[in-house]
DNA sequence: TCTATTGATTAGAGCGCTCTAATCTTGTAG
DNA sequence: CTACAAGATTAGAGCGCTCTAATCAATAGA
């Protein structure tokens, strides 16, 4: 287990450690002759440069910190992994921390994620306190994703939950909807946003909003289907749906069918996410896209930025979500449409 | 952005750097004043240890890196995430990499890993090449995950696949099915050995296993449920499927409700893996569960015991996964169950 | 008073590397 | 044949820490 060093290679090769050091770094100021001898000396002995030394004395780090809340959410591992490949790519590593929702927890991690001197670090929907974060920001760069903050010296990338909601709007009304509810997300990050964009565009479309108070889960759809279908008559029923994620869109379309009504012919349900969930053909669930390639890209990139000194002034990525059309949405009908 | 070193807090409390290194270990030998004095120095100048400097002088290492190859698979996902709760527990950091599935990317990234001087590795589904698995298992401690290896200095832990396949058709035989088909995961992970568990077990119930190539996709189950109906009458139609994971499930299942054939009344159908899908109230998959937080706290466990060198022994983990039947199995019914 | 003895503290070398400045080679011009 | 520039190579300090061995202080025993 004990591996050759630098002066292993430099002395097989019959040269000197800082020689060796400038072909593993490949300097233009190296003979080819010498580059090859080292080259072979150190291909021989299995050589492999030490990260954590070169760092040290270099007092550069190639090393980005990760903290993820919960790696289970597929949007956030998704980020996870295009983060990974863009690192990759531009001689990164990841050094990932999770947080559990725990504010402590997340403190922790982030502590320790500080504790590598990391290049930067990379914070996925974080639930510490502003303070916290601002005092990260102070020791390396820092970027947020699918969370705001009031700071010159934190980048923030998030999608445009109000634009996210408003495309579902403008799609149900679009199709003749007009009696249309939102199931909201409650604490759930993000809620709060696309609960308002709903709102507005409701009220953008001379349309009252209601809202039933939810939770991103399928359970939390069906209940807040069941309070709905308690709540009106048949007549007076929303037909349009705007469900805070896909998981709770599943769940309203559940407790729709047992209800005795079809999907879309008589409500149409809009889910948010594009999980994998929503593009199974069983279920073809209409819902707002995220994109998170490029959601990653951009903090990747804004990460870059800073560490290398490109630039100081805070950039705050707003994206914007697209609607994919699908099959739980259909044109209102007064009578109810006929089974396909 | 530039940190205190120990130096720093050293000068600050009036003690030599040594005592300062001493503190920071909490060793015993620190008398309690010095102790008090250190720590509020450090407080004050906001000191944190680094750890690339520590490992590099100390000659350990607690990083631990993981290999993943399909974050967005939500089975790694869990794996990942779980390990990173272990090794947080017992102070170690992950560093991640992913592999792309693609031989080459997953060999440039073990050697990144291995790179940092890692304290172990985890492999999570590697398809490197053994050879490959071995010269790294000769740098440091090595544990693979779903995957099996012919080494003495790797360990593995694995889901008893045919196990697994053996559960789903011990519970289609225990309702009164004959006719019972899988659907083949081609060269998907573990597809060979869920296959080669549902012919052995069909034969110990005297059945005829009937086998159609797949995919682990939803398109894949409905393709080849498609192939089924195209190849057998309604009445020689297989009563029972044995999907080769849920999202197999599922595209077998619209498939089946596509051509007129309800689940479970008509056909019942056994997922694999207990993804979040298959908890979904509207699916209600019934589906065999591979003990992913055991799997995760096995392979955690043996990579710990290697590390720290209690044991030279290698171990192979099989667990046993479990049925969870839910709602798409039902008894056997000659004319078809009543619609529910 | 002197010497052990124990516990607390520190000097200093070294982990594997980078980087600056110095040294060594050549080739070329004068 | 000397001088010098340009390129190739190396010495050596240092990154922030750990760890062994040495030093120091204080108490106890003779």
């Amino acid at each position: 287990m004990v591996r050759p060093t630098m002066e292993d290679v430099a002395e097989r090769a019959g040269v000197s450690r800082a020689l060796v050091s400038l072909v593993m770094n490949n300097s233009p100021k190296v003979s080819e002759a010498r580059r090859a001898a080292v080259l072979r000396a150190a291909e021989e002995l299995g050589y492999q440069p030490h990260v954590m030394a070169r760092s040290l004395a270099s007092r550069t780090s190639t090393v980005l910190g990760v903290m993820v809340n919960d790696l289970r959410n597929a949007f956030f591992a998704d980020i996870v992994e295009e983060l990974d490949t863009a690192a990759q790519a531009a001689g990164f590593d990841l050094i990932l921390n999770t947080g559990g929702r725990s504010p402590t927890r997340e403190w922790n991690a982030l502590h320790n994620l500080l504790s590598f001197r990391p290049a930067g670090i990379i914070l996925l929907s974080p639930v510490v306190p502003a303070a916290s974060i601002q005092v990260a920001a102070k020791q390396c760069p820092v970027v947020l994703v699918s969370r705001t903050i009031r700071s010159s010296i934190v980048d923030t990338v998030n999608d445009d939950g109000e634009a996210g909601s408003a495309l579902a709007v403008d799609h149900l009304a679009g199709l003749g909807h007009r009696r249309i509810a939102h199931l909201d997300g409650g604490g759930a990050a993000g809620a709060a946003q696309r609960r308002r964009g709903f709102e507005s565009a409701m009220r953008r479309h001379g349309l009252e909003p209601v809202v039933v108070r939810s939770e991103h889960t399928d359970i939390g759809g069906e209940n807040a289907v069941r309070e709905l279908l308690g709540a009106y008559s048949r007549q007076e029923l929303p037909t349009g749906l705007v469900a805070g994620n896909d998981f709770n869109a599943v769940g309203a379309i559940s407790a729709l069918e047992e209800a005795g009504l079809r999907v879309p012919e008589d409500v149409s349900v809009v889910g948010y996410d594009n999980t994998s969930l929503a593009a199974l053909r069983h279920l073809s669930l209409t819902t707002v896209d995220q994109p998170r390639k490029d959601m990653a890209r951009l903090a990747f990139a804004a990460l870059l930025e800073r560490v290398r000194g490109e630039r100081t002034e805070p950039v705050r990525h707003l994206l914007h979500p697209s609607l994919v059309v699908r099959a739980t949405t259909a044109e209102f009908s007064d009578t109810g449409g006929a089974p396909r």
